[in-house]
DNA sequence: ACATTAATTAGGAATTATTACTAGTTAATA
DNA sequence: TATTAACTAGTAATAATTCCTAATTAATGT
């Protein structure tokens, strides 16, 4: 793997939010530093970045958001302001109760919490 | 709402099967028992019948699955076989705890275990 | 039964997110 | 500094889904 400015541009760009931003919007960003970087460009990176662990993807109905945070966690996902909430929901017990019941090899836990956060509770 | 043949059949296939299809997959089996059905019908219908709370609607990375379960529960997904176990993880607690700790208000719990399906464990 | 009407459909065009392709550019190495 | 393989910009292609429109059809009143 060769070093890139683009692709160092974009995980800065990722590791700069806490928004789980689209590639859409790292596009944008980017674009700031590097005018004329284009779309594909991006995705093909931000797929590099995740295929080397750097970052992480999450699927939000049917749209790539990316993360930073490769550590497993889980998301609070608030239906008025569409913002995503990073928290550590899964213990090990769970995974391992898995493993036993079902006799299902687990590689990875995805949790999604679709709510109504904080902010629009009166 | 009006009756309609296209969407009993659509809902009529998707109660038949536990294989939580895609949308192809149910145009192709409304297909043969109404040949000149179109896709866009069956994605209308599919629609309509999930707002309706008659199916349940699964977003397998970035593909809508359809499921005529509409319980909360949970799936295991084979990587090896793609395919998709329904199971019940989640308890009252979990969801009780969130609202506390979180100040959240919880709708609906979408959790997907990502792993391998004891068909390929020797 | 028949006319009216608003919901629904088929078929195709449009949209959105994403990937693939290609000629030109660039980082690494010798 | 020349070589070369990886990378990029720009654009075309693809895949899933939604939108649009004229024609069809289920429900309702007569």
């Amino acid at each position: 793997m060769r070093y890139s400015h683009q692709r160092e541009t974009i995980k800065k760009v990722v590791y700069g939010t806490d928004s789980h931003p689209t590639a859409e919007w790292v596009f944008r960003k980017t674009k700031n530093v590097i005018p004329k970087i284009s779309l594909g460009t991006v995705y093909r990176n931000l797929k590099l970045l995740a295929e080397m662990g750097q970052i992480s993807v999450i699927n939000d109905d049917n749209i790539a958001r990316y993360d930073w945070n490769t550590n497993s966690h889980n998301h609070l996902k608030c239906k008025q302001c569409d913002s995503l909430i990073d928290v550590q929901l899964v213990n090990d017990g769970l995974i391992s109760k898995i493993k036993k019941q079902f006799k299902f090899d687990v590689d990875d836990v995805e949790i999604t919490i679709i709510g109504t956060c904080s902010k629009h509770i009166k």
